[in-house]
DNA sequence: CTGGATGCAAACTCTTTGCATGCAT
DNA sequence: ATGCATGCAAAGAGTTTGCATCCAG
């Protein structure tokens, strides 16, 4: 256990008492695993890691953890045109490209003027909450045939 | 038939020919119902409004026709955080709102600058095609709850 | 005629639900 | 002790595949 899953499990721990729900082994180890983590995980890969460290943990626990941690803003849906759910632990602003191929996702460090597209979602009737921004196009790997 | 959808068959079957791909009835009710209905439908959607015209249209079908006219560039795709695919038969520079509740899309007239983004998604390793932006939020419907 | 396109059924993947048990509080 | 959280199994969406038949060219 390094020093940072520490603070990773005090943090959910926090989060979760003021919500008055339990603090359970499944929630702390996934949270570690997706805070150290490489980022964009399925629900599948997020499995396997939690399984490696805590065995029998079921899916649909990791589906039901995930909804938690998304509640509890911890992770977020990444908008995808197809393929799997990924979520993702990083929440500050940022941006995704996506392979349209093989479904490979990355982080792009620039963000976009939001306010207009805010504005124009509240004309809409909506209220918006964040922002999704995808480029998608081909990886290298999908570009080479 | 109304006037237009004689364009709209006459478009579909130029970038058929073109490609040595074959003109069948599926394929033109499917193009004309995308291009004169609502837009978002999913696969499902899709079917119901084919079949009200042209009857025993599988989804396997409306399935590969959607996958034809994306690479024709009649349809996009719609990334979605979650929920069933929909595709958009509108291929202009223009974004979405959806309400993370009930799944509801509309469009937003509003465009985003994309060379940055574009010129982050090169430096990552990926040849962009294009960007979606979805802005999330909740519906005037499932707000009031 | 000929092979690409279709329809049907079945398989597959991803996600959610129901319910009995277990454990955090 | 109480009831929220979990694991298992099964059901449920959504999408794809295999294959025999059909029909556009």
């Amino acid at each position: 256990m390094t020093p940072a899953t520490d603070i990773f499990d005090r943090e959910l721990t926090d989060l979760l008492r003021k919500r008055g729900q339990r603090v359970t082994p499944q929630r702390l180890v996934l949270h570690r695993v997706l805070r150290s983590q490489d980022r964009h995980v399925t629900a599948e890969e997020a499995m396997r890691s939690v399984n490696a460290e805590l065995p029998n943990v079921s899916l649909p626990t990791i589906y039901a953890t995930l909804e938690l941690f998304e509640d509890l803003g911890l992770v977020r849906r990444v908008a995808m045109e197809a393929g799997p759910s990924l979520f993702d632990s990083r929440t500050d602003d940022h941006n995704h490209v996506a392979c349209r191929r093989c479904g490979r996702v990355e982080d792009i460090d620039v963000t976009v003027e939001e306010k207009r597209l805010r504005d124009a979602a509240r004309a809409a009737g909506y209220e918006p909450e964040h922002t999704d921004v995808v480029v998608v196009g081909l990886c290298s790997d999908c570009r080479g045939r």
